[in-house]
DNA sequence: ATATTATTGTACCATTATGATACAATATCC
DNA sequence: GGATATTGTATCATAATGGTACAATAATAT
């Protein structure tokens, strides 16, 4: 995979990029009952950012952001879902490019592109963390999960970005059963349960989880898991696809609350 | 209202704005029992296009989208929300470009700034299409409704950006409660049922709409409505802003399916 | 006046979904 | 074999929804 290039080549890189343009990537990781998010640090800087780059002149936006996020940080082969496109005026990033060219030793001229307004269109995910290794690019200085409970302030508008990534997502829960792309190929009833109470941040009922999931009738059951542990041994379950997409496609699993 | 200015005027105005971005809307008109799409040909062709435009350089993206309606449309105060940004490759305006300026008998060079390529940014809101005149701008050759159900073909991609438009335009009826702003100031219930089976497509049961939409308590019941109709006459309702407000910040009115 | 008509508001019942508790089943450890 | 922690299912109470019935009531026709 192709990796970011340095900062001068960064610079002087105007003509690749569709102008005006900019894509950020939310990836949530769940694990062990937390929701974290990746931030990148830059260089020399202690600013905290969202993984984000530019558009080539020829490329589709959802492919950029795939390739961004492996550029970036490493990750690949990610479903990663647009959100929201944010293009309020002051977002601009005339500062933000000046402090973090200054911090390497570069002082940008007046109307260099770099400092000039990006509408910059979010993306998210959601990977588990523990089986993903992100590695920061040559313009980042370091990559870490951070819980979004207790995020730090973030460069730019990426706060307000990442709020609004985290309602989509809970929004989109089931409506999308976003989460089965995160959990092993099989899994049992408690990984999932987890995996919905640390997104929705509340706890659910064992028992009427376990029924609800049941009764969507998207899920195989397969033989038991002997963890070794001192109780019973749960069922596994695998995602049943064919019935997944079912499921998706009949409109009246859409989450309205209006019926009859 | 400044409306659009001509053709030759706009081709030359590249540097007003943003490069690369556009912004086209959905206008959803209801009435009737019928919902419709508002559309524009372009001047001396058969093009039909959604109202879109260009954002100016600095101008926060949310504005443009009400500037560019208003100039195109002559609608205003309209509740315009984003919900989708389409950056396929492929949705080139060259082809696009070329045509429009060619049917008024500009032929533009290789590379002119208007055959390049342009990411849009979609926002779709909801009128009542019998109290609003449209007019079209000196851009467009006419301006009108289409039925929704029986769309033509549109220029570009657009109609992805209708189909989409829609289909969150229905996620998001009562959990936002859209509809509000385009039912006049007091409205029977039966006005209220016509509206949501409309934009859903589908009928709905009278006496459970009811019982639903009272149970809500974002209604205020006010005085009954003497239609002439030979009949019991209803009451008329009027939105209560301040419960509805409470009503869509309760995290637990959220349509999630899971629960407990 | 009175009957007729169309529509509305509400009551009611059957069915389904949800919140909550109880309890038996069972892998492992001791 | 008994203790322990967890899981799968049953069950009950309550709430929500789908569906029907019916009385109330503005206008109109008689």
């Amino acid at each position: 995979m192709q990796r970011s290039t340095d900062l001068h080549e960064f610079l002087n890189s105007e003509q690749q990029w569709l102008p005006s343009l900019s894509v950020d990537c939310v990836i949530f990781g769940f694990h062990e009952n937390e929701l974290k998010v990746l931030l990148l640090t830059f260089r020399r800087t202690d600013l905290l950012a969202l993984p984000g780059g530019l558009v080539h002149r020829q490329e589709d936006v959802d492919d950029a952001a795939k390739r961004i996020l492996a550029e970036r940080t490493g990750l690949t082969d990610i479903y990663l879902e647009q959100f929201h496109t944010f293009g309020q005026l002051g977002r601009g990033s005339d500062h933000f490019g000046r402090k973090i060219a200054g911090a390497n030793g570069v002082d940008l001229p007046a109307d260099h592109w770099f400092t000039r307004r990006f509408v910059s269109i979010g993306y998210y995910a959601l990977v588990d963390f523990s089986r993903v290794v992100p590695s920061p690019d040559v313009l980042s200085e370091s990559i870490g999960w951070y819980d979004v409970r207790e995020l730090p302030s973030l460069v730019l508008d990426h706060s307000l970005i990442v709020q609004k990534a985290l309602d989509t997502l809970r929004l989109m829960l089931d409506h999308r059963l976003v989460g089965f792309n995160l959990l092993p190929e099989t899994f049992t009833m408690g990984d999932l349960q987890r995996l919905y109470e640390t997104i929705l941040g509340k706890k659910l009922l064992r028992t009427n989880f376990q029924r609800k999931m049941l009764s969507l009738e998207i899920l195989e059951r397969l033989d038991k898991k002997w963890t070794g542990g001192a109780h019973k041994a749960p069922y596994l379950y695998r995602f049943d696809t064919k019935k997944g997409e079912e499921y998706l496609n009949n409109v009246d699993n859409r989450p309205e609350r209006i019926n009859t």
